[in-house]
DNA sequence: TCGTAATTGATACTCAGTCTCAATACAGCT
DNA sequence: AGCTGTATTGAGACTGAGTATCAATTACGA
């Protein structure tokens, strides 16, 4: 897993300030295996650190996307963008609508697909993006909302 | 392909009232082979007939996309919603990132795949999603860009 | 033709994300 | 430990997509 202490050194061997706001998203950041959004972290960091700018927090997330410590992730119908913790290399995501776990696929055949699908077009691909909405075995399992 | 007649007959069906706004939006929006965002849409509108809204802009498309008419697109790094006019049934697209052009993927195994994935997953899908990006033949073959 | 309910345009509003800039504080050096 | 240069920060103004409101308009069935 990506711990906190790691992503904190991810930051200052690339040559990054490890600050205070850096240190308090970072903690607030890693380890969550659900999606979130920039506003749902201004909200924790608000609580956790009360001088967390916005700024800050948009500027934060910007960074470790570069770094590729955490990954964007859309959802249909949401109108922020979410994110989801990086756990390794390229890979495509399941997404629970109900409690936004964000369930990773690995080892897929996606990228052969893609591949196969851009040669029959003559394209050139630059990058793909896959998504599976739908609902885990938790919230299936769980009293059915109201 | 998809004409403007057809895009009022499927208004009409179902009970909408086809207005002169409406006619205006959906004659800017057939037979495109790019995808538009509603900005887009409401220049070309301001262009062709002063009188339309932009809230009729968004108002109609969303009348077509609960309609079927036109399906979202999301490309990475764009901050607004893009639209394609829907082809036919359920499909991925290959979206050229310098032209624009949205190619459709049919009949193809993304289906199959999404569905054996969630079964590992114990997942139930709602939905999923797959796009590509890259450079199609026409813009690779262009003058490159400064 | 008429009545009515759907639709429209103007406009105010919301809210995510960006930009600016002076103030701050990290990190390397002595 | 103290200094210094520069990356980073926070406050807040700004942008721009999309939404909500509401009175005025208009399609269309009777």
């Amino acid at each position: 897993m990506l711990t906190s202490r790691r992503m904190v050194q991810a930051l200052s061997q690339r040559g990054y300030r490890v600050t205070g706001p850096r240190r308090t998203l970072v903690g607030l950041i890693a380890g969550r295996s659900v999606r979130f959004t920039a506003a749902d972290l201004e909200q924790d960091a608000a609580r956790a650190a009360p001088a967390v700018g916005r700024a800050t927090v948009f500027r934060t997330l910007e960074l470790l996307l570069s770094l590729g410590l955490v990954e964007r992730v859309h959802a249909e119908g949401e109108r922020h963008d979410a994110y989801v913790v990086a756990e390794g290399s390229h890979h495509h995501h399941l997404v629970c609508s109900r409690c936004g776990v964000v369930t990773e696929v690995t080892g897929c055949m996606v990228d052969e697909l893609v591949s196969s699908l851009a040669r029959a077009a003559d394209f050139q691909v630059e990058g793909h993006w896959m998504e599976i909405a739908g609902v885990c075995r938790g919230c299936r399992e769980a009293v059915p909302v109201e």
